[in-house]
DNA sequence: TGCTAATGATAGTAATACTATTATATTCGC
DNA sequence: GCGAATATAATAGTATTACTATCATTAGCA
């Protein structure tokens, strides 16, 4: 069993919480935590409460709550991307790949033994409850640069040139997989707390074959 | 020049902001300084102050900041309504009724002399901006029982009957119209803040394109 | 004139988001 | 095994935020 290594831009953290014992347990409680109460109800103080460690010392891990869920994020994006990687390898058509990406984009992930402080289904949970909030601040353009939405950016780059392989002619690759993306996960939450803006029914199924045939309809050049 | 009124629904709101003065200075300050400083950095203080009022004056008005915020956008989306209905009396066929609607969705919207309290081209980018904190909180169904996503719902009901007339077999038109709307806004915030996310050109015509061939495309059932 | 409703003025509180300081424990090179 | 460096704990403190409460003032109107 081979070790498995997410790395994250050294600009989402003040001290790598990959590094040390104590920095992982951050990120385990921070996930379990967020997950429970939400992103505004998180606070650092009960972070360190609840493993037993201090504010000061979350604080030397992250400057604030916001590098943290930006931490967390682009580790979900990361490990994404790995995953998607180890999909292709077997998948030739870019049609297959396309259709792989969305499942696993609205599937539940399981848990990873190699990685035990990262529970990746409850991860993804934060992802669909939380992560317009990433960009959405007065901020966006400073956090850019330093590489808050890398991870992001480079799902979308990558969905875009297996999109191209089928359609080379089609004029907005970038613009529909960043749709796509967040549409997979805002459909999960509408299915979930408001089911007037889905129609969806409960589980992923529904979702994938809106997300599906949505992607391919458009990005082919019939008609 | 008729009075036009934009219904809010009560549950939005303390004390109706419409019916006074200071109600309606009090809007036309929050929505300036929203867009200013973005949702994070206002506090009524500070509208309290830039109208020359109380704080606790602004608490009359609106429970909290939340609040305020789930009012201005349920206002949006009143208006945009009352802008379709206008628009359909002279569209006969629904794909130029849902080409038009994407257009209202994207294009700078112009000032109602009605309505000289409301910005909407100003409303419009805070939409663009903020849209997604209403619903991504933990108190979501709650709020959503009282109404606070009642102007969103409806958007996407009047889209989805309309779509409905081109392909009565498509599956998914709530999931469709609620992504587009969706995207309508985020990609007008990628053009401008993450353009790799995005591969329309300043201005509106791009996204418009996409839109609409993304929307037509996805409802068509040849093939 | 007096009643009511709206607003203003002022104060106060608990929680939050930090920053700073000092003490203690652990690790690592030597 | 020693000293130096580093990590963490313990504690305190501050400015701001998000309210709540109370009382005074003003304007309208019956």
């Amino acid at each position: 069993m081979n070790v498995l290594n997410i790395t994250v831009s050294h600009k989402l953290y003040q001290k790598n919480p990959e590094e040390t014992d104590l920095g992982k347990r951050i990120l385990s409680k921070s996930i379990e935590l967020m997950e429970q109460m939400g992103y505004e109800q998180l606070t650092f103080k009960k972070i360190a409460t609840a493993i037993e460690s201090t504010e000061a010392s979350v604080y030397r891990y992250f400057q604030n709550k916001h590098q943290l869920l930006a931490y967390l994020i682009n580790w979900y994006w990361g490990w994404l991307e790995v995953k998607l990687a180890q999909e292709f390898i077997i998948l030739n058509s870019p049609e297959n790949k396309l259709k792989r990406a969305v499942q696993l984009l609205v599937a539940p992930m399981d848990q990873d033994a190699r990685i035990p402080h990262i529970n990746e289904g409850t991860l993804q949970r934060i992802v669909v409850a939380e992560y317009p909030k990433i960009y959405l601040t007065k901020e966006v353009d400073v956090e850019n640069k330093e590489g808050y939405f890398h991870g992001y950016n480079r799902i979308c780059d990558i969905l875009t040139m297996i999109a191209l392989q089928i359609n080379p002619e089609y004029k907005f690759p970038h613009s529909l997989f960043s749709t796509i993306i967040s549409a997979a996960q805002s459909q999960q939450f509408f299915v979930e707390h408001l089911p007037r803006l889905s129609d969806a029914k409960a589980g992923c199924e529904d979702i994938i074959d809106f997300l599906t045939e949505l992607t391919l309809k458009t990005i082919s050049n019939d008609e």
